[in-house]
DNA sequence: ACCTTCGGGACACCCCGTTTAT
DNA sequence: ATAAACGGGGTGTCCCGAAGGT
């Protein structure tokens, strides 16, 4: 943040955007810095400046991008909802089942890079699981908070729950890119909403 | 199929098969053809006599290697199991919750191509489509059988169940891949083994 | 030139002179892999075709061109003189007092790679060591021979003559290198007679 | 020298003596600009401040730092010995012979560049023509001095034995360089000795 | 004036999947 | 079935200029 300037570090954002938008489409092996570059209004050299190396702007990608979009879209709209399970449903049938085909096509970001790089790079595999962590303990603590509010069975194990519907999530996205019909949503996400219902609080 | 060889196409299936393992472990994109000769006593000239191009080649992999692979891992042992929602958790508990952890963090060879290829190539889509129809199909059966045989709901969809069922497989190998921690495979089969309950025949 | 031709390694073959000739002229590291296949009738995959590396391509320079070059410029043709000290007078008023202006003004091909990457490459470092020995023992041999035949001092120790004549030859060169005028080489070319009259037996 | 500052140029001096030690041990193509300026607290900006390009840089190092440097260790100390052969003799033992190993290993800094750039670039050949020649002249002035004083054969050629001492400097320089062993250095120096022994005026 | 951040392209070395001549 | 050759592209580095702060 330098100076007054209303766009103070603007050339990085952008590169990390674009770079962002690339990988998540044909995975970061196989994206090259120059096609990122061409679609940016600068040139390799200022890539370069600001990246030491492509593996670095793959790791500012997950810290600066991946991880903060995550939160942003599947944990921070659940706190509109009394009912967690109710949010979580909505949000899934709202960002899923209601998004453009295009997008189930190319399945969930973090979802790509973990198959993807986790195996092959630990500096990957460090920063992603962070990021599926983080993903799991803000579902937890409104699972929690639908323990505490009578929506959800008080015994059941919050975490475990957690990770459960963070699989569900990454399986779905799986499921409809591999089968490559959106169709598909319906029956998989009447599955979702009949395991919600299975650990709702007894009546 | 050349005489008197007791091997008749040892070559094409030796490449295959070395190729499928290190497109295991490190995608399709970032094996090149020259590791993979280099992991088979032929050379480049040999390779390209028996596949076109390296894409033909992984194509040859889907269809001759991990489909077949597919079947005979989730689908054909079910049939040992009189109740197949018990050879279901059955399985999964003995290929999963029992492999080496070495294979747990390089995930599931049909999760892994469909993230990276599907929506790159075509080619790749429907064969990995294919293979995911395939595997879901040998599901459907079993679960109509249990249907049939008093074990399962019969009011439930069996299609949208074998659906859920490969979603779990997938969900919990990508899960266990970005966690890093095979310890995290009993929390996520508890939930499996939870929905596996909810499906059961009313007693 | 392929097949039952009598050249058939031509194309390393002529990578490697062309190599030579311009790592000659230019240093190892102000020649670039693309400068050298820009001189010979094949392309870069030829090249690395044949050395994994540029600095491969270095070390065989050294020894398949250079070293059998020093020996047959500086060593074998003292086989000719009765009197080596003749010889070694005669050969370098022949090689260098004769010699083209343009080459005294690149000096010697060994003595620059020497300076140039003996104290960055231990493996240019060794292999220089090497011709640089090889090319003393050279002399020492003739030396012995002379000082049976008695033409040298019987008493010299041959080892030390031979270090210093090879010391001549690379400071002649460094010399009319750096000061640029050919016309140095009779001045410099005196001393040295005068050092070789200095070790003849004493009559 | 700029008036009420401590430290008048310290900028470019520190600039100065940093490349020349780089450009001393990895030649100047060896050395990037980012290498020097990243050993000063300085950025690349400053250096372009001071330097117009890489290549004047260059020339003021031959200038500023490596011909002052020749002219204090190889001409201003002969003036404290009264026989000037005596004085050469005694320097280069002390210089050469008594010199820590690792300086032995990169060599003379005037011959590195001389070999490396005399042949590439007139502007460096131009410069370092002109510190050889410097560097002979001194050599020359008290060779004279030898002649006057009666030690040294007046009917010797002064400017002839100059040129022979400086390359014999450059040869043990570059003997030493290219054999790998301090311990060359002795047997090289009995010969200098016998050389310097045969222009002593006959007694 | 001095120094810094940022950016620009050209080019470095090397590897890729592939074809041709043998 | 092979070794040799092919180019185009991979990432990263090079030297340097431009705009602006202190």
């Amino acid at each position: 943040v330098r100076g007054k300037s209303p766009h103070p570090d603007s050339t990085r954002t952008v590169i990390l955007e674009v770079a962002f938008a690339e990988i998540y489409r044909h995975g970061f092996q196989g994206v090259s810095v120059d096609e990122i570059v061409a679609k940016t209004p600068f040139t390799k050299g200022a890539f370069y400046h600001h990246f030491p190396t492509k593996l670095v702007l793959g790791y500012a990608v997950v810290e600066e991008v991946l991880m903060p979009m995550m939160v942003q879209r599947w944990v921070e709209p659940l706190a509109l909802y009394e009912n967690p399970l109710v949010g979580i449903a909505c949000q899934m049938d709202l960002l899923i089942g209601h998004a453009a085909p295009s997008v189930l096509g190319t399945g969930c970001p973090l979802n790509n890079l973990v198959q993807e790089m986790s195996p092959i790079d630990s500096g990957f595999r460090r920063r992603l699981q962070s990021a599926l962590v983080t993903w799991i303990s803000g579902i937890e603590t409104h699972i929690r908070r639908g323990q505490s509010a009578g929506f959800i069975d008080p015994t059941a194990d919050a975490g475990q729950i957690a990770h459960f519907v963070v699989l569900m999530h990454e399986g779905i996205f799986g499921m409809l890119k591999g089968l490559g019909k959106p169709l598909a949503f319906q029956p998989l996400f009447a599955s979702v909403k009949q395991y919600l219902r299975s650990i709702e609080a007894p009546t």
